[in-house]
Formats: C-alpha cells, structure tokens, sequence
DNA sequence: CTAGGGTTAG
C-alpha cells in the first residue's frame, strides 16, 4: 500500500512537472485526475503541495487557492509554492496575505518562502513598509546578509521601491556579492533611467572576479541603449560572441533593441535575420526598432510577417504596431489594430490603451481618443501625455489645459518634461498665450521641471505665433543653451506669418547655419521677402538655393479609399479620375466666389499674371486630394487629407468655404497639425 | 514538493 502510493507518487511527480514546463493546464487537470484516481480515499501530504505548486506556476489562482485549502495540513512547502506562483506571475496581493496567513497558522517562512515574498513587496508601492516588515522578519529568523537568495531578493525589493539607500547599505554589507547581487544593482540603475551606474556596476562586477551572466549581458545592452553609446555597445556585442553568449534569445532580443535604439535599425536588422531561434519578443524588438527610426512601412511589414508566422497579437505586439500607424497616420489601420486589440481582450492594458489613445489623437480622431481615455480608470503618466499631445495635435488649447489641471488634481501622477510641452503647444496654437507663458515661467518651481530646449521652442512659439515676435527674440537671446533648429524655425514661421522680415532674416540666416540642406526655410524665407513685394530678395534666395544645390521638397498630398493610398502632387495629371477632378474644381471655384471668396496668391510663382495665379493655386496638391475625396467618399464619412508640407494660405481659405458650401467635413494633417474644417470655419481658427 | 537577477510597447 505505501509503496504503492510512493511509486504512484513518482509518476505523479513527471506529470506534474512535464504539465507546468510545457505550460498546459489541460495536462495539469489531467494529472489532478489521475491523482485522485490513483491515491484514494485522501490524497498524502506533499501530493498536496504538488497540487498547489502545479495550479499556481501554471496560472490557475483560483485551483491553486482551492488546492492549498484543500490540503488538511498545508506545510511551508505548500505556501511557499503558493507564495512563489503568485509573485511569478504579477499577483502580489494574493502572495503576500498567503504570507500573512502562514505566519497566522506558527508556521515558520523557510530560506525559500523570503525570496517569493520579497518579489511580491516589490512591487507594492513606493510608501508601503510592507518589504522592510519582510526584511526585519528575515533578519528575526536568522537569514543574515551572506544567504545569497534571501539578501538577493531584499535587495531587488529595495531597489524596485525606490528605497535606494537602504537597497545601497544592504549590497555594502553583502559578505560575497554574487553575479545575482549585481544584477539587480544593474537592472535597476537601468529601469531607473541611471544607465552609467549599470555600466560602472558591470565593471564592479569584473574587478571583483565575477563572472557575468545573460542577465549582465541583458543589462549592460539596455544601459548602452538608453544612454545611446553606440561604439561601447558595439565593443561589447563582440565580447559577447566571443563568449558564447550570442546563442541566447534574450541577449539577441536585447541587440536588437540597443541597435534600434542607437538609430541603426539597419544593424539590427542583421542580428535579427541571424537569429536561429526568435521570440514574440524578438518581433517586438525589431518591429520598435523600425517604427522608432521613421521606417514605419518595414515595421508594418514585419508585423504582418510576424502575424502570418503564428504570433500572437499580445499587448507588446499591438502597442508596437500601433505606434507604427501614428508614425503613418495611419486610421485605418490603427482602427484594424484596434479591433485587434479587442478581439485578443487587451484593449484595457495600459499599454496599449495608451497607444491606442496616442494613435488617435495623432491620427486626427480626438474624439475616439477621449472616449477610450475616459474610460481607462488607472490613467499613467503616458495615458495623460497621449490625450494632452491629442487636444494639441488639434490645437485645442481649452480642454488640454482642463485634462492638465485633471492630472495635477488626480494626484497620482506628476507631469514630466513631455506634458509641458504637450500643454504649451496647445496654448500656443489655440491662441491661450497668457496661460502658455505663465505655465512655461512657472514650470521649474511648481513641478521641479527644468526647460529644455523642446520648451524654449514651444514658448517662443507661443509669443511667436501671438505676434510678439520681440519678446519671443528675447527668450532665444536669454538662453542658457544654443537654440535648435525648432527654436529659430518658429521664429521664422511666425516672422512669415506677420510680416516682420527684418527678424524673420536673423533666424533664417541661424537656419541656414544649422542645417545648410533645408529647403523648407530657403522656400519660407523667399516667400517673405516676396509677399512682402521684395522680389528681388526673394529672387536671390532662390538664386543662392539652386547654386548650393538645394532642391524644394516635391508637396504632396494623399486620401487612403479603400485601402489604396491615392498621392497627388501640384499641378497633377495623372490621376485616374483627372478630368473629373478639374470639373468639380471649377465648379467649386464658382460658387465659392460667390460666396465671397477671394484667391490668396501671395506665394505663388510672382513671374505669373494674376489670372493665372489663381489658376496656379487651383492646382496645388490638397485641393486635388480635396476633389478627388469629394467624388469618391460618401457624404456622411468625413475627407482626411495629409500633406508633407504645411497647408498652403489660400487651400486652408478654400478649405473653409467648401466645408460650408458641400457641407462635409474636411480634416487635414499637415506637417505640423491637424486642422479640421467644417461649415465655413477651421479648428485652428485661422491661427497656426 | 518550495527560491533571487532578464529581453519587447504607450
């Protein structure tokens, strides 16, 4: 009988184990059976344990809630199983009262039951006293710091709960650091945005002998990643092959993210395509890498490779994906990913229902944005910035600043440098200047944020753009740091915008010297000089542009129907649906001349008549994707319209009264933002 | 029978 049990008992054992490392609760459940098929009346003992162990490292927390109450007397080994599984997989609270409930029962936490509890407390909050409480227990019970696993996982505690100098007095008094000690002093650095304390550890590490492991490895890629140091990645990538280290799936997932990271998606790419072995994450990692260095098509194509080589849709894989449709503009798409995203039941993960709400707003849909962010009941500081960045994508300077003032007073999340200048960017286009410019004077003192160059932009766009062009000079000279291109290009935008060309040649003239290459200024400040009827200023930029051999970016604008993608440049005509286009926009002419319009020729080419100037605005890029959308999309569908340059004057005039006149919607996304036309007026409300 | 440090996303 007893040896029977005990023979049954091994086989039992196999099955347990095969069922957890294959992952299957199917063959667990059906281990479960075959236990109690085989040990009747009661299950022993330690088949108990394996109960509770089998449902709680496979993920099952109600069977292995069932199982550990089931047990007519639950042993350490029971809890500490139960303890282990839910701290494994993210479910603190149920790992720490089953820690509470042993400590009820007199049972005593062994030097196994602490590195499971220390996991689960570290992920409490950053206030909670509930690790050091574990800690002080550990020490009660006699783990002193030179058991490694215990002083291991109170370490990593510390760390992940912001108690840095405690975490820093435990790794000193470690008697014998091990590679683990180490690790979490290197991951650590890294998750808290310290990348050279990683790297100084890892070389702590090799002075004291040690050797590091894939998880060093992991680590010292991600620092070279998050501070972008090319070359001692590189340095190190060949270390690593040289010690074997390349064969695993983590570190080469890792490459890939430090090559994409450091702007060589080219780099990673090789290492990706030399992976034998590849992971969901691997896809991830490479499919990041692509949409984060402007090559959202490739992105998109792995994510469809990826798809059709059996990955699933997780909340990594969509919220990289989704990315990629911001960067493309892409609605539809994001919309497809979407419906992804709900289908696979992960649309209210953070991740992806802050992409989700960053991909509307980007991509014009401020209204799905909102209602998918009023509906995410814990809201991050992503989630935040994404709905802000959404109203000043649209210049809605009004609801960005109550969504801030919604933050502030939530309570739980203090803004970064990011929601300054997503809240500063919306006062500037929505006209909120007053607001913009106190947040922007105020920023260092009420939140701790210090400006950086992004907020010098803003703000001297903000004055900019209000037609104080003076003071806005002002700022840029009072700078601590050099002015950037984005600094000088507002200036210069705005100097256009209102006819100061004295200053508006200062800041080409800094353009010119900081990126000798770009049209867009050549073009922006010829077309000042020629509005103001200096032509032959203007004449002379565009006689300096074709000696160094600048050439104008071709515009070009394009409508997504029906899955195809229909492009057009100026004076096109080679669409398809050509003349059909020409006749609705003669007739739209007509009739909004009769409605009060006047053509807006000021920038085009000023060796034309009038009369065929207007002809020449007729013809630019927007108003053909315009014509073309109004001949094909239903009426009820609004038109959305991108162009790689900025909306032209008298196509943003147009734009308005053909709102009004064929009552449609009309959004634009320009290179800069959108602007959403509708009976007779734009959201931008003529100021942008 | 039970244990620590790990790669990807907004």
């Amino acid at each position: 009988m007893c040896g029977a049990a005990a023979d049954g008992g091994e086989l039992l054992a196999a099955a347990f184990e095969s069922a957890i490392a294959s992952r299957s609760p199917r063959l667990g459940r059906a281990a479960h059976a075959r236990a109690l098929r085989l040990l009747t009346p009661a299950l022993p003992p330690f088949i108990c344990a394996h109960l509770v162990n089998l449902y709680s490292k496979l993920d099952l927390p109600a069977a292995a809630a069932a199982a550990l109450a089931s047990d007519p007397h639950p042993t350490v080994v029971s809890f500490t199983a139960f303890i282990s599984g839910a701290a494994q997989h993210a479910r603190p609270l149920p790992a720490l009262s089953a820690f509470a409930g042993m400590l009820r029962l007199g049972l005593r936490p062994n030097d196994f039951t602490f590195p499971s509890a220390f996991k689960a407390a570290a992920s409490a909050p950053p206030r909670s006293t509930i690790g050091p409480q574990i800690h002080s227990l550990s020490l009660r019970f006699g783990y002193l710091p030179d058991d490694a696993f215990v002083s291991c996982a109170a370490l990593d505690m510390y760390f992940k709960t912001g108690r840095l100098m405690l975490a820093r007095r435990l790794f000193d008094e470690m008697p014998n650091r091990n590679v683990v000690a180490w690790n979490a002093v290197m991951t650590n650095a890294v998750l808290d945005g310290r990348p050279l304390e990683t790297i100084e550890a890892y070389f702590g590490l090799r002075e004291a002998d040690g050797l590091p492991n894939v998880v060093s490895v992991c680590a010292f890629f991600n620092a070279c990643a998050g501070a972008m140091y090319l070359s001692l990645g590189e340095q190190f990538h060949g270390f690593v092959v040289k010690c074997g280290f390349q064969m695993d799936v983590s570190v080469l997932n890792s490459l890939v993210d430090f090559y994409g990271k450091c702007r060589c998606a080219g780099k990673a790419r090789v290492v990706f395509d030399g992976m034998r072995v590849r992971n969901s994450v691997s896809w991830c990692s490479m499919i990041a890498a692509y949409a984060q260095n402007g090559a959202e098509e490739e992105a998109l194509a792995l994510y469809l490779g990826a798809r059709s080589s059996g990955e699933k849709p997780t909340e990594f894989m969509v919220s990289c994906a989704l990315t990629t449709c911001a960067g493309l503009l892409g609605l539809d798409l994001g919309r497809a990913l979407h419906a992804v995203a709900v289908r696979s039941c992960i649309d209210e993960n953070i991740f992806v229902a802050s992409a989700l709400v960053d991909m509307y707003g980007k991509c014009g849909g401020v209204e799905d944005a909102e209602q998918i962010f009023f509906e995410i009941s814990q809201k991050n500081l992503v989630t935040w910035n994404a709905m802000i960045g959404g109203y000043a994508h649209i210049g809605d300077a009004r609801n960005a600043l109550l969504v801030f003032d919604d933050m502030i007073r939530s309570g739980g999340t203090s803004p970064n440098y990011i929601t300054l200048v997503n809240v500063i960017t919306a006062c500037s286009r929505g006209g909120f200047t007053k607001e913009g410019y106190e947040l922007f004077e105020t920023m260092r003192e009420r939140f701790g944020i210090e400006p950086r160059i992004e907020h010098y932009a803003c703000v001297v766009d903000l004055l900019a753009r209000a037609g104080m062009e003076e003071q806005a000079y002002e700022v840029i000279q009072g700078m601590s740091m050099r002015p950037s291109i984005s600094v000088w290009g507002a200036l210069l935008g705005a100097c256009k915008m209102h006819g100061k060309t004295e200053l508006g040649r200062i800041a080409a003239e800094k353009l010119f010297e900081l990126d000798p290459q770009d049209s867009g200024n050549h073009v922006l400040l010829s077309n000042m000089f020629a509005s103001a009827g200096r032509w032959a200023e203007a004449t002379d930029i565009r006689r300096e542009m074709k000696n160094i051999g600048i050439k104008k970016d071709p515009g070009c604008s394009w409508v997504t129907w029906k899955n195809v993608v229909h492009v057009f440049r100026a004076r096109d005509t080679k669409h398809e649906m050509h003349d059909e286009i020409q006749a609705l926009l003669s007739k739209l002419r007509k009739q909004m001349q009769a409605a009060g319009y006047m053509p807006d020729t000021q920038y085009a080419l000023y060796d034309l008549e009038e009369e065929e100037k207007e002809s020449e605005v007729f013809q630019h890029s927007e108003k053909l994707a315009l014509a073309f959308g109004l001949i094909c999309i239903p009426p009820c569908v609004p038109i959305r319209i991108m162009k790689n340059l900025r909306i032209c004057v008298d196509c943003h005039r147009a734009f308005k009264f053909i709102s009004g006149i064929v009552g449609r919607d009309i959004i634009v996304r320009d290179n800069n933002r959108f602007h959403h036309f509708k009976q007779f007026e734009c959201s931008c409300g003529d100021y942008w």
